[in-house]
DNA sequence: ATCATAATATCGAATCTCGATATCGGAATT
DNA sequence: AATTCCGATATCGAGATTCGATATTATGAT
């Protein structure tokens, strides 16, 4: 449930950290990983190559300690998305935080 | 992309309805509807089978102005998931809403 | 009984995710 | 500079999900 979650909430999350700072599949990978959650590179990646056909991500290869990477930022297209996002999930979130008393 | 965020959590809008007042499939189409996001009913219907079928809601029929419908309530079980998707929905979702400034 | 209608259920095609495998590029070794 | 190693990225087939069209079901009206 959570993971359907999650897995729907993606996109938007490499979104912002592209916003704060280049990224790239491994960092995602890592990170995520971090937090709790798996996500496959098989997703990761191709996820990657959709956002950057809508354009909302532009990427460019990279070295990194002798380690080829694809860094990803975001472009102005992404970020009115990733705008747009941010309104229509407070909208629904907000909704749903309202508690409903749990029995037990 | 707003629409693949939501699809994710539509599970857990289900089972927040379902926590106020018995819900149906078609109720659930059109208040989704109302608020601008048209799900096929080729989603809407599978979903509560699948939500039915993990103990998360428990259905049954009844007759409104005439017409058969299957009306959703939550269960135990349920509540509990829902009220664990809040807190891990906070916490994914309070990272991404912080401002970043935009260009135009 | 038959028909019309609305709600639910199901179907095939397209898409998405997984995790395994393949490819690719750089650096070190010789 | 060819070979090998390694980590990052890319791709593949299988299974699951979503769509929207179609089928089924249940009810009330004729």
């Amino acid at each position: 449930m959570i993971r359907d979650f999650f897995l729907g909430f993606i996109k938007i999350h490499i979104l912002y950290h592209a916003s704060k700072a280049p990224v790239c599949g491994i960092e995602i990978i890592k990170e995520l990983r971090r937090h709790g959650y798996s996500i496959s590179s098989g997703t990761i990646y191709p996820t990657l190559h959709a956002l950057e056909r809508h354009n909302y991500l532009r990427s460019e290869n990279s070295v990194v300690g002798g380690k080829r990477r694809r860094y990803y930022q975001i472009t102005k297209k992404g970020l009115k998305v990733l705008e747009a996002s941010r309104k229509k999930i407070s909208e629904l979130v907000e909704e749903v935080m309202e508690q409903t008393e749990i029995g037990n």
